[in-house]
DNA sequence: AGATATTTGTTCGTATGTATT
DNA sequence: TAATACATACGAACAAATATC
């Protein structure tokens, strides 16, 4: 097994911390260097704890530290057992939202906010996947909907139904040619799922929705169908704006129950 | 100091792992579901590394992983000494960007990718700021103009100029007050500046990029000056339509180099 | 200003689990 | 199956930082 070329620490002898930084970090940081440096590919092999230890002359519980923190951000994973250790993998999709969407925890953007970005990239979205989709792929979105075309049997199908309409709008942002808007646009779809609001909002029984909503993507698979880009894009611009209009309205009647409660 | 209500670890004698999950990383999903369900806000304090000790019966060094963990995602930091401890973090957009980038550093979207976004956003942030300017930050954006309103006298300033030509669109998108549309305008700028294809373009000398730029950016500044939101959102989509056409040549040449040299 | 208490930060040595060969 | 190579976890001891008296 031949270790990457991996220039020594040039840095070793330093007292303990450059600027402050923790050493765990200070060495999390070397290492995405170490990466890119040396043009470390997905399932590349990072050298073992033994090395690192040696190398950045840190403890055992360091070397463990910096690795973790590396593995919560999912650059890296690792495995144990002979030849096993750390390496270097990609971020998936998920993993990214996830640590995305911290950043939009404390200070939550509104129902508006998402959806002006959802009416300009949907339709773009969508129009991109114009004569792209394969037999496999439409049977894909079919049994998404088949998840909600009928009436819901109780509240707790009710909300099932209205994340796997979210779910439809994901399967096609992964379809999506330009991995950027694709990203993009499930990005808005997961704030919404994890919006506190429309939590509430997706808690309230509503018939008219789902009714609407089908018919929206029914229409849209039929387009997709044809291969007529116009007709996708104005399908998909209307959804985003009868969705937004719903979900305004709803904001709004929540906030009025919010006021009379207190 | 009256530490947060938080229900006792009702899972503690557990053999090792649940679903192979390690044990680090159980404790900082633990900590993160804490934070939610206890409603913490930024600057609130996790109990201290002794009492989660004992409540997930770990030894320091795994408590300290799982803590490394958090803080290596931004959720947390960390202060030394008497009523230090762990407290909660609002995580900033340079992180979450540098964060959210990882999942791009191996598969590196187009320059084309990049630009649909932009085409779409750009402008319509542009617009979202038509009248709520103050008179500083028109100052802020005329100091950043100021750096690439004359010819560099070197690489390196042509280097940096072109940093600030971004940096100018960084500045908009700060000011936008719908902070999901600048998020991910910022984002954009940040995919290209990190796109190793597009640091080689702006390593390129190119003196009539520069001054088409700032042109384009000095209409902008007197567009949005006027409250003209037409005349700022038809500049901002033409800047962007220009920069793709020129980026993309210049794409298109570097690969031209690049095959003729293998 | 200085001593002290409190709390995180770092290290070492050891023991144990786990996957590969 | 046994040997091996590696990660995983622990606990004790010491170092550094910082608030408070």
């Amino acid at each position: 097994m031949t270790e990457p070329d991996i220039d020594r620490d040039d840095n070793a002898g330093r007292p303990s911390s450059p600027r402050g930084a923790r050493r765990p970090v200070e060495i999390g940081e070397r290492l995405k260097d170490l990466i890119v440096a040396n043009d470390l590919k997905p399932g590349d092999r990072l050298p073992g704890e033994r090395e690192l230890m040696a190398r950045f002359k840190a403890s055992k519980s360091t070397i463990r530290e910096a690795l973790g923190a590396l593995q919560a951000q999912g650059l890296v994973r690792t495995r144990t057992g002979p030849g096993g250790g750390a390496f270097v993998a990609a971020i998936d999709k998920a993993r990214a939202m996830e640590l995305l969407g911290n950043h939009f925890v404390f200070e939550q953007p509104g129902i508006a906010d998402i959806y002006a970005l959802r009416k300009l990239l949907e339709p773009e979205m969508a129009a991109s996947l114009v004569g792209r989709l394969t037999g496999e792929d439409f049977r894909r979105l079919n049994d998404t909907v088949r998840l909600y075309d009928h009436q819901p049997a109780n509240r707790g199908e009710e909300y099932r139904q209205r994340l796997a309409e979210l779910d439809f709008h994901a399967v096609l942002a992964d379809l999506c040619p330009n991995r950027v808007l694709g990203f993009v646009c499930g990005f808005l779809q997961n704030l919404l799922r994890n919006l506190s609001i429309c939590r509430r909002i997706y808690d309230k029984p509503n018939p008219a929705l789902r009714e609407t909503g089908l018919n929206y993507q029914v229409r849209l698979l039929a387009a997709l169908n044809d291969k007529d880009e116009a007709a996708v894009r104005t399908i998909m611009y209307e959804h985003m704006c009868a969705a937004q209009e719903y979900m305004e309205t709803c904001e709004a009647e929540l906030r009025g129950d919010f006021l009379r409660l207190r």
